[in-house]
DNA sequence: AGGAGATTGTAACAATTGTTACTTTCTGTT
DNA sequence: AACAGAAAGTAACAATTGTTACAATCTCCT
């Protein structure tokens, strides 16, 4: 956990002279595991660069219901993010850290401005949007298509992958949280998956058997 | 239906030199009603601005499973074609004339071109993400939190609102098409709304009471 | 007028998901 | 060791959504 990881993450990605102003300017943040890095209703003020870890991205509609969106992973920023900022709006969304994590918060007054002056920025600024998209897609689709005991499949599959690790230390309450049903439910799921051989289950642990 | 209106719905969005520039190099089009505009799988060479009329946007996955994204109207463009211009990736929705419609469509290297060249360009491409984000985000609410009843309803009022008419003309089997589900259910449902005087039924008609 | 095809209505049943209530098992603390 | 609280198992039932099959009605075409 450094700030020199931020090279060794963008580098290739941004040119030198914009590689300097960052590091002049941003703010070096941590967050352990399970912290909240931005809240539902929190105003937008940076830009975060991911350097290390993994957040997790959940919606909150007004009612309170929650339900997560996907990972990012260290390289990403957050274009929801971005997109509140052009908004000038309270965030829609909560992120949570899945791993310990560390950021470069960016004052977001330099989003626009790097647009025109840094053509490595406007690259980056247009893929994370595109990559966010894509995201959004499959998200959508993954609802729409798709019964609860794939969706429970591929929440584990992917926690297992921007983590590394496919022994997923979780309750059954808190998969239920993230998904949006109730913890019954995905206790019986998770049993099916693993009747199919597709996981193993143990008490806070979930292996993940075929990724 | 004519070019001119390009000028109603953008000239006080772009700089005068930008609006000079599309009419010079945009391809005019018009599209009737239900014709297809942009097909799963067609590769993006322009980007659209819409100048008038409504489109209705779908997604389908590999399966071929479709669903519904959102409406999209005048002085609009398509942040999802954009998002594929850049990924230099073939479309992964469906576009289709909600009603009669007119484009301007651009050749897509003017998209970066403009970013840094037009401040008017570059506002307009960030607030066409903001925007679709934002109703991709509400996509995501309606089909996580609503049941399909609601979903329905939701859809209905939507529909009624980009065409302007509260009368709409349309059957069982299509509207279960775009939401991804059976004609029996839907006919089902239509008839429990209509119980709650939320709308009146006819043949290849609906009426919007409760907007 | 008659018939084909599209549209809508209806019923019965299956599958999935949600809810409630209660039990059992595990873990950490005193 | 005893206890409290969290985590997980289980059963019974309700609500929602999906499926199949068939009937009734409307529209258009010749």
């Amino acid at each position: 956990m450094s700030k020199e990881s931020f090279r060794k993450n963008y580098s290739y990605i941004f040119e030198e002279e914009l590689l300097q102003e960052i590091e002049s300017l941003a703010v070096y943040k941590e967050f352990k595991e399970n912290d909240i890095i931005i809240d539902i209703d929190n105003y937008i003020v940076s830009i975060p660069l991911v350097l290390e870890g993994a957040i997790k991205i959940l919606r909150q509609d007004n009612q309170g219901n929650e339900i997560i969106l996907y990972f990012i992973e260290r390289g990403d920023t957050c274009a929801m993010t971005l997109s509140c900022c052009m908004g000038q709006t309270k965030s829609k969304i909560r992120a949570v850290a899945e791993t310990d994590t560390s950021l470069f918060m960016i004052p977001k007054q330099k989003m626009k401005e790097w647009l025109t002056k840094y053509n490595t920025w406007q690259e980056f600024i247009l893929q994370s949007y595109h990559g966010r998209m894509q995201e959004f897609l499959e998200a959508l689709d993954t609802l729409a298509f798709l019964n609860m005991d794939m969706r429970l499949l591929k929440y584990l599959r992917d926690k297992a992958m921007v983590i590394g690790n496919d022994e997923l230390t979780t309750t059954h309450k808190e998969i239920a949280e993230d998904l949006h049903t109730s913890r019954v439910v995905i206790s019986r799921l998770l049993k099916g998956l693993e009747k199919d051989n597709k996981i193993s289950l143990n008490r806070n642990q979930i292996k993940v058997i075929d990724l």
